[in-house]
DNA sequence: AACCGGCACTTGTTTGAACAAGTTGGTGAT
DNA sequence: ATCACCAACTTGTTCAAACAAGTGCCGGTT
């Protein structure tokens, strides 16, 4: 095994316990065996334990407890970053093949509300990618991205039609770790309704989204627009720990 | 102080670095204190303090680390349980005063949909509320909710135009502790277009959403539907922590 | 001036221990 | 048979200690 490969034993864990309980080994409902089975399991100590049951806790994986043992909850309703985020990395992780057909790539100044997302001054350039995203043949959601000039001029060496932009810039060595989507509901303007072959003014389900670095800075924004019917996002929510998940009020 | 008010000392030290950071007290970019320096303040231990901590960086106020001291992040993008549950006390929250006009309060057998939704058998009886709530004079979301019937007939004893119905059940000591929302776009029908006074057809955004007990049994399925402009779902995204946060693919 | 190594400091990982608090099941008295 | 109580579990909270690994700075060497 590499080096790059070491984990450390909470994250080993983790990933073990939660392939048992959405493998279906541990079914819903399942009683799961108490800290101290697991610790002489696995041979570790309670604290290391405990790191990894919250981990799933926080994840809906695992209910209950206090008292009585934990049960296994409702399978897999959570994604790792990188699946959220590329189109394509989630269309191959739900068994189908995702397609694009860029429209458009170009280096122009920034309108005021992409400068607003990006933390730019308005008319600073920006390089912007039009592509309408496929499953399988069917046309899915129409993407409009903004990526800061430093980041986008890789992707005039880069073959936007052969697939993710995400795993590409990540190749490169961009630093994507933080994502913050706001969803609501427009109508198809003429664009939208040609390109997904949808009627104007018919509702899509829109997903703007700023990824940033670790440090929070601004990479790239972007305006996805889904056909409903296709896709949808789901959400779980516990009294015990906070969502990453706000409704918020447009244009108070 | 009574004793409910007691809480475990990591959850006052969460709360405290929580309201700081919100607060502005430590603004967007504050190093934070080294975790040495918490303890001593706080005169707790080290493991209590990293237990506040990771659940700071979970909510994305508490970036970097390792090596660095970490720094605060973007003030505010999580809301406690309640807070999103509740239409009503969301409202409060943003400083709106809700309101709410009851149209329908019925008892009748399950559709298929709720059926399944809620885990019965087709046909079982449920008690169904149809609301139209108000942010100020505005009518802001169509709200079409199925109770369980156990927990529903409750509601025959409470005036449904008075405020929230989650509160109350909450005070009748029904154990709703988990929340499973999915959202999509529609078009509006008949109904949520004169409900609403927008156009037949037009755009509106859509959460669907089964609260269910700590232990998972399902006590209420909801349709809501809000006026696309006044409202909006916002997301953060770590790549260290998963999102409990999906795309779907919806009748795959 | 530029580079390099080491030191002091930070956070990350892991272990071990102890006590509090909730649940369950059995024992014994009624 | 039923009830109260206790004992043996469970998870929750908190402490203390040690080492690994990453960062930044300072001083010495080139």
């Amino acid at each position: 095994m590499s080096v790059s490969n070491f984990q450390p034993l909470h994250q080993r864990l983790t990933d073990e316990l939660r392939s048992r309980i959405t493998s279906g080994t541990w079914p819903e409902g399942f009683q799961i065996p108490s800290e101290a089975e697991l610790c002489r399991e696995f041979e570790a100590s309670r604290g290391t334990v405990r790191q990894a049951l919250s981990a799933l806790r926080a994840e809906g994986l695992i209910l209950g407890g206090r008292g009585k043992q934990p049960v296994a909850g409702r399978a897999a309703l959570s994604q790792p970053f990188t699946t959220f985020m590329s189109f394509t990395e989630w269309a191959g992780s739900i068994g189908r093949v995702p397609g694009q057909q860029t429209r458009e790539v170009a280096k122009r100044p920034a309108s005021p509300d992409v400068a607003a997302q990006l933390g730019l001054e308005a008319g600073e350039p920006v390089v912007e990618v039009l592509r309408l995203r496929l499953l399988g043949e069917m046309p899915a959601m129409v993407e409009r991205t903004s990526f800061v000039l430093d980041v986008g001029r890789l992707l005039f060496d880069f073959d936007t039609d052969s697939g993710s932009i995400f795993s590409f810039l990540k190749s490169c060595g961009v630093d994507l770790s933080r994502g913050r989507h706001t969803i609501d509901a427009v109508a198809a303007d003429e664009l939208d309704a040609e390109l997904l072959g949808v009627e104007p003014g018919s509702p899509l389900l829109r997903e703007r989204r700023v990824t940033s670095s670790a440090a929070g800075e601004p990479i790239e924004f972007s305006d996805d627009r889904y056909v409903p019917g296709l896709t949808n996002f789901t959400i779980e929510n516990t009294n015990d720990h906070r969502a990453n998940l706000v409704r918020v009020p447009t244009s108070a």
